[in-house]
DNA sequence: CGCGGAGTACTTGTATACAAGCATCCGTAT
DNA sequence: ATACGGATGCTTGTATACAAGTACTCCGCG
């Protein structure tokens, strides 16, 4: 929790940037200028060039000293990480229910699946609910505080769940395993709940190759390659 | 993985200053200048600042704006967190192991094992073959980069174990530990591996709350508590 | 036409100057 | 003696100037 108490330039550009990359309105090779961002954004470089540096890392930008700062491509292999490290978390979460639930979070869960079945439900906005909803299945076992950890580690996955959905049907099916998941929570089948949590964690990432090979230029090759210099910094 | 390619004084200070803190010769609740930190250092605000707010981001240090910054105290909930969090990967990667494991790996670890039981152990030796050691086992599961991941928010669990370990018997018993999950690994009983891993990794968490009666102020108290600004900068 | 090299325009890294705010200490008035 | 207020010295946040290095462009030469 980098938390600087009061509002800061910093913060703000942070959460601004970090979000276009998430989003992908900043595409993965995209070359990034601090001086351009920071006239785009109406500052100096200092604030720009900090979050910069916190986005390097998480891994959702690339710097390379007296070269230039790049949004990193999806790497399949930080994809996989994130994938195991999520699951494993989420999992190990569910052997810690306690036997009576937090009426509170379970009723926030609930109104949460009711928003995730609405007929005209956006994309973003089922991403937001579909984050809102895992982080508070880990609430339910006291275990909220490390899904900020899971979040920060996710950002290559999320970004190719996002290419994922994009080029795919609706997310009908992802909000079914949920209901599918909580039922089983509430239900009080913790081995139901954890198989229906790893099918629902799976159903996502096996899908990634697939999007892979629809659209290569996203994806990273070789680790240590240098996207080209291009300026491509067209938002809003 | 915030790889800036050439040598740059911001990382070799970012990796000094993480040292310090995890080490606990920089105090929990210590307060830290950046001017002062960049006079000692020889270089100017500039790197130094940058670090502490990659420090911040992992919850090392506390930055509040325009009032100074300090070495966060070993927060108790923060050192559960970290506690799951390596447990539930480190469970889920034994249960990722290979038919046929890495000989080179298991070598490697081999040696680590030799040189935990010499008998001149000193404590950060133990520490460094502790932490290649549970690196190693990630490794063998093909996991091993998202033991950076984990490695980067169990800082404050790795000081209160520095705070038990230094006010208790040797780390005999923990090299013990690692020996019978080795073995258990090597002779392809993965349920008695994740026993002895289970609770090999209890045994420091299980020790804190003594630690904590016994040195109460290097733990938080109230999350949002500002400490008092004093320099007990004094190192090397 | 092809190729090489100097110039140039960009990049990030670092240092420094200034701005804004909090805390403490000290002097003054009551 | 005590309460109040302003000067002062500290803090971090931001802006800007300069340094060092890369890559591309373009012109001249073979």
């Amino acid at each position: 929790m980098a938390q600087t108490n009061g509002r800061t330039n910093r913060r703000d550009i942070y959460l601004k940037l970090r979000q276009l990359v998430l989003t992908l309105e900043l595409a993965p090779g995209a070359a990034l200028s601090e001086n351009e961002l920071a006239a785009s954004l109406g500052v100096s470089r200092t604030p720009v060039r900090e979050s910069l540096i916190l986005l390097a890392q998480e891994g959702l930008v690339q710097v390379f000293p007296k070269i230039g700062s790049f949004v990193s491509r999806v790497d399949p292999a930080q994809v996989a990480d994130a994938q195991f490290l999520r699951e494993a978390v989420e999992l190990a979460s569910l052997d810690d229910l306690p036997a009576a639930l937090d009426p509170a979070v379970v009723g926030e869960l609930r109104a949460n699946l009711d928003r995730q079945r609405r007929s005209d439900l956006g994309l973003e906005e089922f991403f937001d609910l579909d984050e809102a909803f895992h982080q508070g299945l880990m609430r339910l076992s006291g275990h909220g505080n490390v899904w900020t950890t899971v979040a920060a580690a996710k950002g290559h996955l999320d970004r190719a769940r996002r290419l994922g959905l994009h080029e795919n049907e609706s997310p009908a099916v992802f909000v079914a395993q949920h209901r599918e998941i909580f039922d089983a929570i509430t239900g009080g089948n913790v081995p139901l709940a954890r198989t229906a949590m790893r099918t629902h964690l799976r159903a996502v990432f096996d899908d990634i190759e697939r999007i892979r090979a629809h659209s290569p230029e996203l994806f990273a090759t070789d680790a240590s390659s240098v996207p080209v210099r291009r300026n491509i910094v067209v938002w809003e």
